[in-house]
DNA sequence: TTATTAATTAAAAATTATTCTTAATTAAAA
DNA sequence: TTTTAATTAAGAATAATTTTTAATTAATAA
């Protein structure tokens, strides 16, 4: 999800419709860098739309990654995380203040296949404590 | 989990009772290389305890993990997968067959801050076509 | 511009996985 | 043995997500 346009016009061209709920996602979403869950998300759509439903949120996210818009992270259990930043990156969550950050570094790591199996993709989940959390302690 | 000794040792370490149940729950571990979930193991267990429930289960599994002897997964969505293998490695998981595979395939990752940030763990998820399914799709 | 229609919505019920509560039971210590 | 503290089974509670359904609405065609 890099900008509105842009996923506007996929939207379009899947020939799904563009209501003002979902308008209103993609916006909180675009350059959303805090990876919210989707209670995140409906609490923030519900200040503009009071009758919002959970069905409206799950489905539109539905559609976003099924358009490859849009990236779910398991790094927390029995929870999904949304991430709208779908260049290739891995994530690091922080067991003290809860903040899941993206990491860019590159790992070292290339090939299509391991011990012949095909991978499609991957995730590598760092825990631990992040860099803000390891200065307030110290 | 190495052996069933080892593990009552530290259970009995612990302070924890050694109940038939629990024993049940630790054979069907050891060595166990499906990395079942909790309903997997309880269906399991139900055959020689019929009235076994989830709460023994969680309970169990639990203590296990808190004594460092069981790994959680997060590699399916909502759902927790268990692993009694605590030796560092990897996992991989068949989008066909939906088997999760130990990968034990060194990645070159050894530093202890990513970024900054302190790594306490990690876990490297890889999705794909195990070999198996690749070999049948032939 | 209006009518049509097919997709989308909100609401609530259902589902799934896990955790919690409670009273009864049992393993281990005294 | 008796005691007691931990553990059990059962089922209720919780949390996240999905499904169902009837009403609404966006987009297309008239």
């Amino acid at each position: 999800m890099k900008d509105k346009n842009t996923v506007i016009e996929r939207l379009k061209k899947a020939n799904f419709k563009l209501t003002p709920q979902r308008m209103a996602i993609i916006e909180t979403l675009i350059g959303n860098k805090t990876h919210p869950s989707a209670d995140a998300i409906y609490d923030k759509i519900k200040k503009k739309f009071p009758m919002i439903s959970y069905s409206t949120i799950y489905n539109t996210l539905r559609i976003l990654i099924d358009l490859g818009e849009l990236r779910e992270l398991s790094i927390k259990e029995n929870k999904i995380n949304y991430d709208p930043n779908t260049e290739p990156h891995h994530h690091f969550l922080c067991e003290k203040c809860n903040r899941i950050i993206d990491i860019f570094q590159e790992i070292n790591f290339k090939s299509e296949h391991i011990n012949t199996h095909k991978i499609r993709n991957y995730e590598i989940y760092f825990y631990g404590i992040c860099s803000d959390c390891l200065k307030r302690i110290k």
